[in-house]
RNA sequence: GCCGGUGUAGCUCAGGUGGUUAGAGCGAAGGUCUCAUAAUCCUUAGGUCCGUGGUUCGAGUCCACGCACCGGCACCA
């Protein structure tokens, strides 16, 4: 398998705040990130805010704020997530940027010639949406939002030759040279494929985009469609425009491109940008993991419900890895899932303090207590050992995680901290301690236990880095977490002879359960 | 309407190619230990495996029909 991956998410919309779905997806595609760095790929990780869309002219609007200032403010607001969500991106494009606008142009006239054309588009528009209708927004012939008729309304725009990618599209998918995952989505576009594919229309009148967003080249009349400057961010923030060397090596000469995407626009990156790419003569990404949504309270998180849920606050009052940790386990990862405080806390106090910063935490502490806080390492092969237990763990966890199915692999990591608390409860160090005839014994128990916690710490950092962190230090290793691969660091036995445990804070306290 | 998926213990879900008493985790109840964050560990749940009919020596597991819920069916981030 390739060395490298590019991996991305899809670029935020600015018009309104982070919600707790964006979190999702940030952090599921940093979890993959993080991964793969684990197994010792180079990993470049883009995200980033799509800013150029008619909805954020009037969401400018509305709140009385231009519409530099306001994409300004909102786009600030995603970076900051980076702290507060504990992201590893390497690289943040805007869509605003010139190296965007600038590169989406060259995009457009890379395209093979013809297949950008210009055509007539006669539709309903309503003056109230400043958009034209399809038939769904339409109540007897009436605007569903706005109760007026429509008026029809002709304008010239440029398409894009889609139906021409027909067969090129479904044998990509088909022989999984695109692979999407779930395979669910995949049969839901072939059997799309099936159905013909359309033109699609790329450009606006300027007066409907309110001049915001990237003209067309050579036709100062039209602005182009958000989607088709949309999507060009994979390439334009690797600098598509001045063909960087980032561009070069991430794009051109990498085989191995992951989007991230919610289920909601597949067809834009499965068919419409695999379409734009094969224009340009450019490389095609090879993989779409496509996720759920999250709900909340069991349905769709709307603001006349009052039921959405703030991901700033929420990390504010539990802690970025609890939220993580709640997210990566509790929702399948290419399913829809329900977020909700009550399960949260349930999970936080049973899995996190319970099981995980109990065990942490009695461990050190016996290391502390019996031998004044060092390990000392048995010769190999000493029994009982919770090897065996690890190497399983070890093997499912990765087969999981190559199969982007993060919860289960989240899952996984537990297996071994139970094995860990029973390995403890059978072997008794309290009652070995009392001994000394027993003490190689003692040593011997305490040991497996920490170097199980050891190898956690390494399987956990992609899911909670920074709590991986503290159960790497605190049972004594010193050198860089970030910087370890799978293969070497799930070797059992690398805690060294001797090693000081660090004991330190709780790292899960419970909580009081609030009664719902 | 068409296409696809799902329906298993209170909750969340596992259950290759059909085979003795249908499983896990959580929650709940009882018990144990005492290193630890009143944590750990052990025992306990008797659930029409959506329904009906069928194939079979035998079906949660295959087939048909029905019911319920979910997703897809283009310019919508």
């Amino acid at each position: 398998m390739a060395n490298t991956i590019y991996i991305t998410t899809a670029i935020a919309y600015v018009n309104a705040p982070p919600h707790i779905g964006h979190a999702l997806e940030f952090i599921q595609a940093d979890a993959i990130a993080r991964y793969q760095r684990l197994l010792g790929r180079k990993v470049y990780f883009q995200t980033g805010t799509d800013e150029n869309s008619l909805n954020t002219v009037r969401a400018a609007e509305r709140a009385g704020v231009p519409i530099e200032r306001f994409v300004e403010e909102n786009a600030e607001r995603f970076k900051a997530l980076k702290e507060l969500q504990g992201l590893s991106y390497d690289g943040f494009i805007r869509t605003t940027e010139s190296r965007h606008v600038e590169g989406a142009q060259k995009l457009w006239r890379a395209c093979r010639s013809g297949d950008l054309y210009q055509k007539v588009y006669k539709g309903l528009y309503c003056v109230g949406c400043e958009n034209f209708l399809t038939d769904k927004d339409l109540v007897d012939g009436r605007c569903s939002s706005h109760q007026t008729i429509p008026e029809p309304v002709e304008e010239q725009n440029y398409f894009f030759r889609l139906s021409a990618y027909r067969d090129r599209l479904h044998d990509l998918i088909a022989s999984d040279r695109l692979r999407i995952v779930p395979v669910t989505r995949k049969n839901e576009l072939m059997s799309f494929i099936a159905s013909g594919l359309e033109d699609f229309s790329v450009s606006r009148s300027c007066e409907r985009a309110r001049r915001w967003g990237v003209p067309v080249p050579g036709d100062g009349s039209q602005i182009m469609y958000v989607w088709f400057d949309a999507l060009s961010n994979y390439i334009t923030g690797l600098g598509y425009a001045g063909h960087d060397a980032l561009f070069d090596f991430w794009w051109v000469k990498n085989s191995n491109i992951l989007h991230v995407i919610g289920k909601d626009i597949i067809r834009f990156h499965a068919l419409y940008w695999p379409a734009m790419l094969l224009s340009a003569g450019l490389n095609l990404p090879r993989e779409i993991f496509v996720h759920g949504f999250v709900t909340s309270g069991g349905t769709k998180m709307s603001k006349t419900l009052g039921n959405v849920i703030d991901p700033e606050t929420t990390i504010r009052k539990y802690g970025i890895d609890p939220v993580r940790y709640f997210l990566l386990r509790e929702i399948p990862a290419t399913e829809d899932g329900d977020f909700s405080y009550e399960r949260l806390e349930k999970r936080y106090n049973a899995e996190l303090a319970n099981s995980l910063g109990n065990l942490l935490n009695r461990s050190v502490s016996m290391v502390e207590r019996y031998q004044y806080g060092i390990l000392r390492r048995a010769l190999p092969g000493a029994e009982p050992s919770l090897q065996p237990a690890a190497t399983a763990v070890v093997r499912d966890y990765q087969s999981a995680m190559d199969a982007y199915e993060l919860h289960s692999a989240t899952a996984i990591v537990w297996q071994l901290i139970n094995s860990a608390n029973l390995f403890i409860q059978e072997n008794k160090p309290w009652e070995l301690s009392k001994n000394p005839n027993r003490q190689q014994e003692l040593e011997h128990v305490l040991y497996e236990v920490c170097e199980a916690l050891r190898l956690v710490s390494v399987l956990l950092w992609p899911i909670i880095p920074g709590t991986a962190e503290k159960i790497w230090r605190q049972v004594g290793m010193s050198e860089p977490l970030e910087e370890q691969q799978l293969a070497v660091a799930a070797t059992w036995g690398l805690l060294p002879d001797g090693t000081k445990v660090q004991k330190s804070e709780i790292i899960f306290p419970r909580l009081e359960v609030s009664k719902s």
